[in-house]
DNA sequence: GGCGAGCCACAACCACCGGTTGTGGGTACG
DNA sequence: CGTACCCACAACCGGTGGTTGTGGCTCGCC
């Protein structure tokens, strides 16, 4: 393909082949080859070099298409010039779906969005640390327990709803306050101890008297769903920008809790030193979030909510 | 890249291989190879499949858009499952500018133009019916020498304007009648005699007494843009939407004509059977493109303004 | 008009890529 | 603790994709 778009812009394979440091029958057999895959000519070939065919014209916008994105494929993997890389807890969560919109917004930046797949928010910074990824969406429980290359800055916070199936007698609510679950199982599995959502669990079912039960290992989403599905007295939490309800809906409800507000605090970690330059763009777009009410809750270790004054400190 | 996708999306080498009719080895050393060559690990191998790296994530999601550039890259030629293939007269012409917009405001269509290189809307028409193009845009003098599988249906008219250089007299108008065109010398390169370009200029010239200069071979609009900037005598007709001054502007004014404005007629030929379904929703666009006043004058064959009623008869 | 200069295509040749079969190592599970 | 399953390595082999050599074709120029 490289062959051939190269060749159609020279419009001699001549010349293409000597750029290519190959022989002219060597192009000359490429595109031959093409040709043969594709079953259609590409080129007409005059005694002055070649000239595209109809379909070689609708060819060469898509075969320049295929060589850029070869092209950007592997510059995503190479350490000096790759793409911003971030890590996100999950490609469905909060933080997932946050970059989504940035990237939507700004289609230009090359964005990878990658998961770690560990809970430990010290593993996540010492990825950073070592340049695998040039920054982290975490919750950070003690900041003071972070390498000192790297540092942390709050990003957003992301408030939780209410997920269960029809059958729960919470169901038909449009909103719940904290005071309401009381009572209520409420069950989110694939919690790993003493990680940082078990921290924020135990300190939610705390403060307001709680039933959260972070038990189990988790089997998946789907699993899950088809468990609240059917159940009439299980639910789970989710944060509200979340990205569930992706196989078959279940007809499952998603219930806002209000009157406080409950946040689950989000920080970026990102190196101390030569953070890589389209971080600056992601934390002014997660600043511009709309900010939760003042009453929100959050757990005692969260950072004071900063509103859009964290960009500054980038 | 397409083993190493679906690799990443089984989670096994060994599924992936079935799926593609190899064998797990074949497999494995096509992601090695990948590996090898990008010199970074996609996979980190368990006893139960694979699972991506970090580079891997990040790898993923080009190598998924690569595979589907080549995808839609053979099915622009395949015959059956081709995308719409429109041809135009060259691709800066205003025909190319009103189909890229249309594209830009439909990105998901699959959209090939082309140019044909041949000036006789006969032969456009010989393409459309041999199905080699779907749609062609031209200027017809004569329906009636169309062949009986193809039909035509008005797309829209093109305003013409003066391209002049810095020096010459009529420079610094911002726009002109075409009576003050009279005595100018207008000069009009590469048109065929007896082309549908030719037919239109004879009419202007003749309608208002104008000197139009067709003769002369058409070296490249470099060289007529040239020639322009240094002369002081002479000036060209362009399309409003043509997309010239692309090299290095050369300081060149363009300048509109009213009162009456001069339009030429653009149609679209299209197969009588069986259209492109893709058609419709170009030629909806076209149809409402801004109409020109109700004094344009048009040479005489031109066929009636029918403004947004055109896309009702597709 | 004949001739040389560029092109591209075809033929023959050969290295190596990309598949095969066979086998071994590692991990999870009953 | 054996079994099942998956991946990697080795040896092998045909075909792809490069090479050199050559021929045909079309310009443009004496």
């Amino acid at each position: 393909m490289r062959s051939f778009v190269r060749a159609a812009e020279l419009g001699q394979l001549q010349q293409a082949a000597d750029e290519f440091g190959v022989t002219q029958q060597a192009v000359s057999k490429r595109i031959a080859a093409l040709e043969r895959e594709l079953d259609v000519r590409l080129f007409t070939r005059t005694a002055r070099g070649v000239e595209l065919t109809l379909d070689g014209q609708a060819f060469l916008p898509h075969a320049r298409d295929v060589v850029a994105g070869v092209d950007r494929a592997v510059a995503a993997t190479r350490p000096g010039s790759r793409a911003l890389r971030i890590d996100v807890l999950g490609l469905r969560s909060a933080q997932a779906v946050v970059l989504h919109d940035y990237w939507r917004s700004h289609p230009e930046t090359n964005l990878d969005v990658v998961t770690l797949r560990v809970d430990d928010p010290r593993e996540a910074a010492a990825a950073v640390q070592a340049g695998d990824i040039d920054a982290s969406f975490r919750s950070v429980t003690d900041a003071a327990t972070l390498p000192r290359d790297v540092r942390m800055i709050h990003a957003f916070d992301s408030p939780l709803e209410l997920l269960v199936g029809p059958r729960h007698p919470l169901a038909a609510a449009r909103s719940l306050t904290p005071a309401k679950l009381r009572g209520h199982r409420i069950w989110v599995p694939g919690i790993a101890p003493r990680s940082e959502w078990a921290d924020f669990y135990d300190q939610l079912a705390t403060d307001f008297d709680l039933r959260i039960d972070a038990a189990g290992p988790h089997f998946g989403d789907e699993v899950l769903l088809d468990i609240l599905a059917d159940s009439a007295d299980v639910a789970t939490l989710v944060g509200s920008r979340d990205r569930y309800l992706w196989p078959a809906n279940h007809d499952l409800r998603r219930i806002p809790i209000v009157r406080p507000t409950l946040a689950y605090p989000l920080s970026l970690i990102l190196p101390r030193a030569n953070p890589h330059p389209g971080l600056r763009a992601v934390i002014d777009h997660v600043a511009r979030l709309t900010p939760l009410p003042a009453t929100t809750w959050r757990p005692s270790w969260a950072p004071a909510s900063m509103c859009s004054s964290a960009s500054k400190s980038a």
